[in-house]
DNA sequence: ACTTTATGTCAGCCTTGTTGACATTCCAAG
DNA sequence: CTTGGAATGTCAACAAGGCTGACATAAAGT
């Protein structure tokens, strides 16, 4: 087995023992949960489901992107997504007009009823965000922040960072 | 449009503004999919998903359990579960024992086979976190740890301080 | 003209969620 | 003791949403 586990360099690295990596990987996994939980109960009651949720928050985030950006934002298929669109487009929820310059690019945007039901979900996940925040103070948002920076791989981090510093 | 996002209130609530929340969503979305890349390889190798991975990592963490403890800790129907757990038996990683007190439950155990693919499943996903936390510092983990705990749902918080108080 | 890029579509497969129906076992009320 | 309900787990069938592969079209680039 791997030695990580040690707790003893000199150092103050007992947050780094086996134990305390698996409370970590655990906590991930039950607050991803709760996390989707909000979302997930409003988009069953429309037919939709996490998919499309995905594809919303992001036409949403950066109008006008064309399907290529979002399949790498995504990390799924075309056909994949191109299934999810489809739908959210007969449905009225999102419109895709051909590019101007490169007119073999469709630029995506939410239209009203897609912006409305934009705002029900993330208003949902964000009262759920905002009360974890609440509870846990300023200080440890922070480290909730670094330490996620710090587990996505590198082109998950590059979407990341260019999101945040406004999009 | 909530009032969520004012900035003001005599304190120093900067950190709950809706930007702050929508990035806190965002390097969710993004690091769990950091979080779930390792395990996710080696399973796609064998034939299994990630249903497969978190049925093993919960019996492993509790030798004996019942379908139905699972059951509530996984947040699945008993018919996903038993699918996946059908597998895993078949495969020769889980053995079911039928309850001696009650002989409706079947207490579950990893073999000596699951036993080594957990092993390989979480030192891939412990050396991802291990990472994370070492980059980010002590801090920053209790912090990301704090807000994960107050994101969970209270059912995910009772089985994650139960776990997490060595089980 | 030829190739590459961006997108969409069809077909088919897999995992993993769901519900419904059913068998077994236990327990408690009559 | 029997019987009916509750708990536990299994089997069958369906849907969402991943995936690959093949192919069509249109526009750009060379």
């Amino acid at each position: 087995m791997s030695d990580g586990g040690r707790q003893s360099s000199g150092e103050d690295l007992l947050f780094l023992t086996d134990d305390q990596l698996r409370k970590g990987i655990e906590a991930m996994f039950f607050a991803y949960r709760g996390f989707t939980a909000d979302p997930d109960r409003i988009l069953a009651d429309k037919g939709y489901g996490r998919a499309h949720h995905r594809a919303i928050h992001f036409i949403n985030r950066a109008p006008g992107t064309t399907v290529n950006n979002l399949l790498s934002i995504l990390g799924v298929t075309k056909q994949s997504l191109n299934r999810v669109l489809r739908t959210l487009i007969e449905d009225g929820l999102v419109e895709s007009r051909v590019g101007s310059r490169d007119k073999r690019e469709r630029h995506l945007f939410l239209t009203e009823d897609g912006a409305a039901l934009e705002r029900e979900l993330s208003t949902a996940q964000r009262e759920r965000m905002r009360g974890a925040f609440r509870q846990a103070g300023p200080a440890a948002v922070s480290g909730f922040k670094q330490v996620l920076e710090a587990m996505m791989d590198a082109e998950m981090r590059r979407h990341y960072t260019r999101l945040k510093e406004h999009g």
